[in-house]
DNA sequence: TAGGGAATAGGAGAAATTCCCAACGTGGGG
DNA sequence: CCCCACGTTGGGAATTTCTCCTATTCCCTA
């Protein structure tokens, strides 16, 4: 069970937003919102000042953005537990952040009740995440990430269909028949569950494979 | 008609976020919020049975996003106030909301006070468009971009295309014919001057029109 | 009321993609 | 030493997608 009383800071550059949270958070008496922050920056002082049981906080952020934030506050405040509600349903950006230490996910589109809900997962050392984010979070497992199991060539090729070169280039450069190239582009995309270019870009981007 | 009472509809698929503007919005006592949904299929059948003054809306919205929504809603009822209420700080979208028929352009980072302001500015015949965004639509109007002479229906089809949406995707939530969803795409990536799908999202991206 | 722009979509040919399969080398295990 | 497994390379054929052109419809405006 939890304690008789939890407190929660908001951090969300938008107002707006933040009087959503809010509202449904304080339709459970144990919880309490004692502070509110619009930027990662202001999260950080006010926690000089005062500590929280549970920071609640945005991914979408100003300045320098909800990653380095959580970085920076839980670098100051290891056992800080914040949890992240972003709009965001994005299974990669979900393990960035859980990796980082934040002890939970949810997004936007979760029933309100749930984000209460989950605020008391949290105080008893659990790690709510989104129902959806959970199935993607499984399917990623870690040790075995699709782009582990392309070939040497497929994956040399993969960076350069990541990097947007064409078929023709690339065939070009590696002095490939296109045909040759063509068929590596089909078989790295059945690897790596991509069905588009951009779907490659944006996997060699999550990541962190991409030379630009 | 005087603003003795202003009926208003919100619409935003993140129910934690109209909790957010209905507090604010109803501190007003000459505006109601007398009807919510969480997307615009939604929007337009509540509109089939009660009619509103104003409608505030956001433009992320799963299903048919939310310039379709916009289109079609401005397609039955050419005379509804729809005032467009989100996160993109971006001059560009916010010209094409104009364009297509909404009444304003307001962002979430405004101070929620201003919100309220907005409603009235509506109600009375103004279009109010946030301050950072006002200033973005006059720098575009002397600027040129290749993206300013996209239709509205192919920036439309662009914004979907760079965010990694296949043709079949954009012509299923559309309703066009896949061979339609082709067309434009081939017309915008001539007029953007792109060859490939990761080019069309490379150019959003440098202008600032991604949803993430 | 005619004209023009926008939205929609079909057709034909070109290009890209996929899937299947074949050839070739190389290196390690029998 | 030989053979086989596997990585690499690409051809062929069927399929899908893309491009360019054209046509239709609708709506707005002069």
């Amino acid at each position: 069970m939890t304690s008789s009383s939890v407190s929660v800071m908001l951090v969300d550059d938008h107002a707006v937003v933040r009087a959503g949270y809010k509202r449904f958070i304080e339709l459970d008496p144990c919880l309490k919102v004692i502070a509110e922050a619009s930027s990662g920056e202001e999260a950080y002082s006010l926690l000089d000042s005062r500590s929280v049981d549970v920071i609640i906080m945005d991914l979408s952020m100003p300045g320098q953005g909800g990653f380095e934030t959580l970085r920076r506050l839980l670098n100051r405040f290891p056992q800080q537990k914040i949890v992240i509600f972003t709009m965001h349903e994005n299974a990669s950006i979900a393990h960035q952040a859980l990796t980082l230490g934040a002890r939970g996910y949810l997004t936007k589109s979760m029933e309100p009740d749930l984000i209460v809900q989950a605020i008391h997962e949290v105080m008893s050392g659990g790690t709510p995440v989104a129902k959806a984010i959970a199935e993607g979070l499984k399917e990623l497992s870690e040790n075995h990430l699709p782009h582990m199991e392309l070939l040497p060539r497929e994956f040399e090729i993969f960076i350069c269909l990541a990097n947007g070169e064409s078929i023709e280039q690339i065939s070009d450069k590696l002095h490939l028949s296109p045909k040759t190239a063509a068929n590596y582009q089909a078989s790295i995309r059945k690897k790596l569950n991509a069905n588009s270019t951009l779907d490659v870009y944006q996997y060699a981007k999550e990541h962190g494979l991409l030379s630009s």
